[in-house]
Formats: structure tokens, sequence, C-alpha cells
DNA sequence: CTATAACCGAGACGGTACGTCTCGTCTTCGG
DNA sequence: CCGAAGACGAGACGTACCGTCTCGGTTATAG
């Protein structure tokens, strides 16, 4: 794993499993915040030393075991249709974002504002693959025109997932599989007038 | 203001500045999580007390600090070009999320992540009246044809800031006044291929 | 009275009755260490300024305070028969510090190890006014011939009190009138076994 | 120890003697209300929480340093020559409370009179075993004739101290080794008029 | 088949910050 | 213009965690 910092020669495995069980519990139970190391360590019947060993800090736990726990949704799905392969993926994450367990993946990103560490191994760890996944869908997609040939494929990818994160730690709503419709709604089609109407209607026709 | 949370029967106007100056200043030299309330209180000159009278936690003290040094920036421009008027706006927050400063708004939405009290004080105080007054903006520009008349703009707003909190929050890049083109470019003109000069269009249709 | 500070002028006393009843009551109530000046305060119905105003420390109350309350024990009778009168005196005492009102006292007095102005005002008020008493009660039956002439009166009152004081403030045994008894038996009559029996009784006598 | 709480499976040593030095030390320079827990930690060289590990309280820490700094004055001399002995351990008892150091021992005393956990350690670690050994003296001496068959032993200790801690809790006069000789003669000659040249024995009886 | 090296649980350690409490002074305002 | 109410600067309290260190005891490869 990523966040790993020893070579495991000698790791129990059982260990292992137990602290990344334990720490998943009492995020859920209790928030990340209020669950403290020595509290994962009782939990998981673990020597505190055994955590510090493996993992550099409290949030490198729960971003395994958070990765773990959601490693099947790497995956991004390619039917040929793009906006089909989106908003399945995007609904997925939606829905997730949705959970209870979201919280504790919301508590450790606030944590990260304040330990580059631990940004950095969410960012390799959790946000990266999935990203990657889909700038690679988004690729396939603009080689066969079904989007903009001169879109910044890492931008589209920010404004596609963006308002989703945006609801998800700014708690202004809910993240719904609705809000996927919207942006993607939107950033097709644009925010301008559509055609109908006025002059401009006709040259875009 | 909103983050208090006693009646001011009669308070410290000294101690009350002090605090808040206090408060920023020692965040923009350690950082937010490693200024302790005692930090702050004796930065002030103020007894710690005076804090937890005024004020719930250390987190609500930056930011109303944070909200009375960035008030100025609530209002919206309306030159009648709404594209130039967003523009503007979104110039002046990406500066401001490129900025050193911006790193203290940042740890604060982290600890919101944790403390619901403090996220409906950064959505009530900080968030919410620029949102709103970008809102109302919008709507002036829906009337006015210039976007689409079914935009939801709840939903449009949150497409326009998001992808900046997402890389403010998520450290993917820096945030620069680049990325504000970006945004509108994709936002307003959509993703699909454009259609103007013909042959595309006929292929893609 | 001795442990105020200040000119009576203005003084309520209405006010000043109900910060000692206030005092007496809570420390009875919970203790005179758990008993703090803002409860003294709220209890009476009176400003904590007020209380500051007519004396030094909550410790200087509750000596004016037990002043007024056990005032009338400082008269030592005369009968003419010293150890009567010595009993007389000394069983109330004890009775008192039996009472549960004397773990005021006490506490006070171990308040005074700590602050040289509280022990001052404890023996000004409290104890010099009964050691007085009882120091004239001696010095009229060694005139008498009822005791030893060559005795040095403060060391006679030391060893007739003290004992009281140590099982007090020691915790060793419960104060109680029999102790009296001891007391005034051993010390009137002596350590050295009696002359009837030995050798030693024919020198005596 | 007596005053310990918890089971030391394994306790620094170096830790435990540089706190009872602190402690010590902190108590004879500004006396011991003015001593705070932190600042035994910090002149410990030592964390807070390691001495509210092994002592319930400040007292408790100063109950056992005083009790290793005086351990050997426990012992009671054996000369065959009651009065002397009692004189000699008297006499070292009054001379510590001249000293500076015993204000450290009255203030603990204070602190006890609202603190039944200290009064119980002071007894059981200080008081005690000085007290049992004088009373171990003073059974032999009854056995030997040397003082009233009919005495109460415990009694006679408290005649024979109380004097002592008299002056030192209520601060009367200083303690001195004078003292001792007053207690001694008053208490073992009796305080009635003595009768050896007849007439007045008669008279009185 | 040791032996030796790294693991493991448990938890004490030096620290830092917490949020609460009380102190004695200062400020405001109503009667 | 006094007094109730209570805010103020100060600082100790006892608790919770942090991340490191110290124990014995238990594997589990390497000789």
């Amino acid at each position: 794993m990523t966040t790993e910092s020893a070579n495991p020669r000698y790791r129990s495995e059982r260990s292992h499993q137990a602290i990344l069980d334990a720490a998943l519990k009492l995020c859920l139970e209790q928030g990340f915040a209020k669950t403290s190391v020595d509290a994962i360590a009782k939990e998981a019947g673990v020597g505190k030393q055994t955590i510090y060993r493996w993992w550099p800090s409290k949030a490198a736990v729960l971003v395994e075991a958070i990765d773990r726990a959601s490693a099947p949704s790497v995956d991004f799905p390619e039917t040929g249709d793009v906006l089909a392969d989106l908003r399945h993926h995007m609904v997925a994450v939606a829905r997730y974002f949705g959970t209870d367990q979201s919280s504790t993946y919301r508590e450790i990103i606030g944590a990260a504002q304040s330990d580059p560490n631990t940004a950095q191994a969410i960012l390799a760890t959790l946000v990266g693959p999935r990203v990657e996944g889909c700038r690679r869908r988004l690729e396939r997609a603009r080689q066969q025109g079904e989007i903009r040939p001169d879109a910044a494929l890492d931008d589209v990818v920010e404004l596609l997932y963006a308002p989703l994160y945006y609801r998800l730690l700014l708690g202004t709503r809910p993240v719904t599989p609705d809000q996927v419709e919207t942006i993607l709604d939107l950033l097709f089609d644009g925010l301008r007038p559509r055609n109908p109407t006025a002059p401009d209607a006709t040259t875009d026709a």
C-alpha cells in the first residue's frame, strides 16, 4: 500500500486487518475527530506502537481502510456512450457521498487541510486512480468526437466532480444522484440560451 | 455577528478586536491547527475565558475574523455583461485562493468537517452572502436572456465555484485566474463538439 | 469588627447580614473549600464587589460569621472551683468541636496555614478572647492556691486546649466531652505514679 | 508507599525521585499554596500526567516527600529514663517545627482540613508511626513504674505533642525546645500545688 | 533445532492543548 | 452615588491525546 512506511517483513496480517476494521468502525460510530489512536488500538486489541509502526498517522490508517473498502469503484465502464458511462460512475460516487460512511471520507479530507502528508496520501490513493480512470474515458470520447476536441481533460474532470465535492465539503445541500443529471446537462449543453428563438439560433442550427 | 453565542450585554470592543487580529496573525504565521486558544489569548493580551465567553470555538473566532477581513468582497459587480461580471468576481476569489491567507480559510473548512457548528457558521457568514450575490446576478442575466432560461441557478453557482474549491481543498493544482477562464469557457459553451463551420457538425450528427 | 478593612459609613446592614448568613450556610452544605466568593454573593443576593469591599478574603468573612455565631461562649464561668469552671468551659468547646459546624472552623484554620492575614484574624477574633478569659480564670485560681504558683499560665492554657485542637485538626479521634475529663485528670494530678504504694511515694509526700 | 494509588507495574524511579525533590524545593521557596502541579512537573522535567498517575493530589506528593525526608526521625530512643527519652524526641520535633521546612508540613495539614484523603495520608504516613513509637515507649515506662499505671497512653501521647501542634497550627508563639521542658514539667508533676513542706497539703486536703 | 532478530500487547513517559473554574479588579447601568 | 450584575486578565485545574520509549513475551525465519 502507498501509505505504508516500513518493510512488512514480519507484519501480522491479523493485526493489520483488525486495525483497519476497528478504525472504520469507530469512525462510523463517533466520527474521525473523536476517534483516538489509543481507542483504535484498544478496539483492535493491538498495541499503539503497532499502529505507528505501519502508518504515520491516524488519517493514513483511514485512507487505507477507505481505499480497501471502496477499491472496486475504481473501474470506469465503457459502453461507447460517454454520457452514459460518466453518469454511471458519477451516480455511484454521488450515492457514496450520500452515505453515512462518506462522513469519514469528509473528515479525512478535512484533516488533510492541516496535514500535507495526509493530503498527499488521499490524492495518491483515493482520488488519483479514479480521476485517471475518468480522464482516460474522456480521452477516448474525445478521439471519437463525442466531446470538444479542444477541451482540456483535467479541467473537464474537475468540472464534473467538483460540484459533488462542493456539496460534500461545504454542506450546502446533500449530494444526490439528481445532481449528476444537472451537472451533465449543464456542462454538455452549455449555459447559453439554446437555438430555437433568437437570431443566434439560426447560425447555431 | 452571526457567530456570537451570547448576548453582549457589554463586551470590551478593544478585546474583541484584539482577539480577531491575534487569531488571524497567528494562523498566518503558523497555521490554524498549531494555533492554540491560549496562544491567541496571550497574543491578544486577553484572558482565555474572554474568548470562550463570546465564541464557541477557535474556528468560530476565525470565521468572524475572516469575515471581517473580507467583507467588501461580498458585492457583485453589474456591468450588463454577465460573463464579464462573473469573471471579475471569480478572478478575485481565485486570487484569494492563491494567497497565503487562503490556507487559514482552507483549514477552517477542514475543521468544519468534524464540527457542524463551524460548518454552519462558515455557510451562514462566509459562503452564504457571496453565493446569494452571485445568484442574484445570474437571475438578472437570465431575465435578460444571457443564459438558458431553464437553468437552475443554485446549480449554476455550484458549477462555477466548485472547481475553485475543488483545487483549494484537494490540492490537485494551485488555483489561478486562468482556471476561471477555463470554467467559464466550458460551462458557457458546453462540452459538445461545436457545429459552426459545417463539416464536423454533419459528421457529428 | 476586627476583620473589617473599611469605614462602614455607607454599609448596608442588610447586605452585611445576608453575606454572613450565606457564607455560613454554604460552608455547612458543601464545605469551605468548595464555597466560592461568587457563590456567596449569589446566595446573599449581593454583588461580589460588596464582599470584597468589606472583607479581604472569603476566610475573613467566615471568621466574622463564626465569631458572631459563637460570641456568647467567650465568657468564662466563675464558681470558685477552678476545676469545675474549666471543665464547664472546655466541655462546651469540646461539644462544639464535635459538631458539623466545627468543620467550617477546621477549614478556616486550614486556610490560615497558607494565609497569614487569616491566621492573624483567627487569633485576634476567635482564639484570643477565649484564651484570655481562660488565662484570667487561671490567674485567680493561682492567687487562691488552687494551682501551682510557679505555673506559667499561657503554657497551662495551651496544655488544656491543645489536645482538643490536636484531635480536631489531625482527625485522630473525635473530640468528645470525655476527653476533657482525661485532660483535667492527667494535667492536674500529673503523670508520675501516685504516692500510696512505692518508696517514691514517701519521698513525694 | 502508603500514598500511592496505582499498581506500579513499572514506574520510572528517576521521575519518581525528581518529582519528590521538585515538590519539596518549590514548597520551600514559595510555599505549598503557590506551588502548582504544573510547576512541579516543569521543575522535575516530567509530564503532568505522570504526577497524576501516581498521586491523587499535590498534597499526596508532599506527604510522601516529607515522609522520605524525615523517615529517620521515626525511631524512639530508649535509655531507661522515660523523661530523658521523651525530651530527646520531643526536642527533635520542636526543632523541626521551628524550621522553615515545617511551613510545608503546616500547609499540608492545612490542606488536609478540606481533603479527607490527604488527612488520611498524613495520619497513616507521617503521624501514625511516630505516635506509635511514642506509645510503645510509654508502655514500657508504665511497666517499669515510671508513670501512673492507670494512664491511658493514647491520651498521654496527645497531651505531650498537642501543645507543639497547637503553636505550629495556631501560630500563637514559635515552637522552641523550651516548650518541651514546660510540657514535661507540668504534665509529669501536675498542676496542683505541691505538698512537700507539709502545711499546705493538709490545708488542701 | 536452536538462536536471534523483529514482531507483538500493554502501557508509562514527556509534552501540549483543552475547556472549566475561581480569583480579585474593573465597568456598566438601574434604582 | 451605591450596589447588583457580571465582564475582565490571570492562571491553576485535571483530562485527553499525541507520538516515543520500555517492558516482557511470542513468533518465525536463518544458520
